[in-house]
DNA sequence: GTTGGTGCAAATAGTTTGCAGTAGC
DNA sequence: GCTACTGCAAACTATTTGCACCAAC
């Protein structure tokens, strides 16, 4: 693997922030640096370096995918107002041990864990049911997939 | 809400099959039915069915969301292989309450929590590390992010 | 000098949407 | 009969890819 400027960029990019940008957020900010680097050599960075461990790609499930600076474990919040991005830490990790009776035929390999809420900037668009109360998980998920700020 | 051919017969395919279809697979079984039926017209039912609670869309984190027509609290078991879905008797679930100390900033309101590996299937496509031993979900998940057969 | 990486632009895949006609209530 | 829903096709968004040139080793 060789290190390009571009490659080297984004890579110091990535590790020098605590948000988790998306490709097109961490384009944005390489450019300011160099000015014709492509979308499509970000996209092509950020994959080498997540399959080579070096990153995190952050499945969010949203419409963009995120990237993680830190490749050691720990947990994510998600907000599922602006879809931002926080670590928590890794103490909380449950071990995928816990799950291994589940199903003789199915090999698990590892857990996705991931907690679902709202940030102080977003505790507004919050649905209503969690004003009171704590609710089901997946209901909230649904309902806010579309408000996808670009997050920082 | 209205109950057309096209909204009924999509909820009904989807009750009555265990696998968890993309729209797209849902699209050609109801085709079948309804040889007229537009693709659209099954992402705009599965949208209003999703929010109305009758069923449940599962983010996968795939490159294809999948639907589950069973909306009530249970875990799912997701390939890495194939991307198919499995359910997973509810005695597992991990209560979000678990997290509540986590951020005093940070409003929870659920967490996603689903076990990830290899189905029989797909066990011999499983990364080399899985034989010996378990190990980090998330490396895996990278590795066969592509490798998403149509699956039932 | 070899070849992996780059910029560019076009392609792809999944999903959404505008529109005019249709059917559920 | 009103209007939510439909089929169709075009549009949109995130991401990937082919290609000719370039630069790291």
């Amino acid at each position: 693997m060789r290190t390009t400027k571009q490659r080297k960029l984004i890579l110091e990019r990535l590790r020098q922030t605590r948000s988790h940008p998306t490709a097109v957020e961490l384009y944005d900010q390489v450019r300011r640096f160099l000015p014709n680097i492509s979308l499509g050599t970000v996209y092509r960075n950020l994959d080498v370096l997540s399959k080579e461990g070096s990153i995190r790609k952050i499945e969010t499930c949203g419409d963009q995918n995120r990237f993680d600076g830190d490749p050691h474990d720990h947990l994510h919040a998600i907000c599922l107002g602006c879809g931002r991005v926080k670590d928590i830490d890794s103490e909380f990790m449950i071990d995928a041990d816990k799950f291994s009776g589940i199903d003789s035929e199915f090999k698990i390999t590892g857990i996705r864990l991931e907690i679902l809420g709202y940030c102080p900037g977003c505790k507004a668009d919050m649905p209503l049911e969690y004003n009171q109360d704590f609710a089901k998980p997946e209901a909230a998920l649904q309902a806010s997939k579309k408000s996808n700020k670009t997050g920082g």
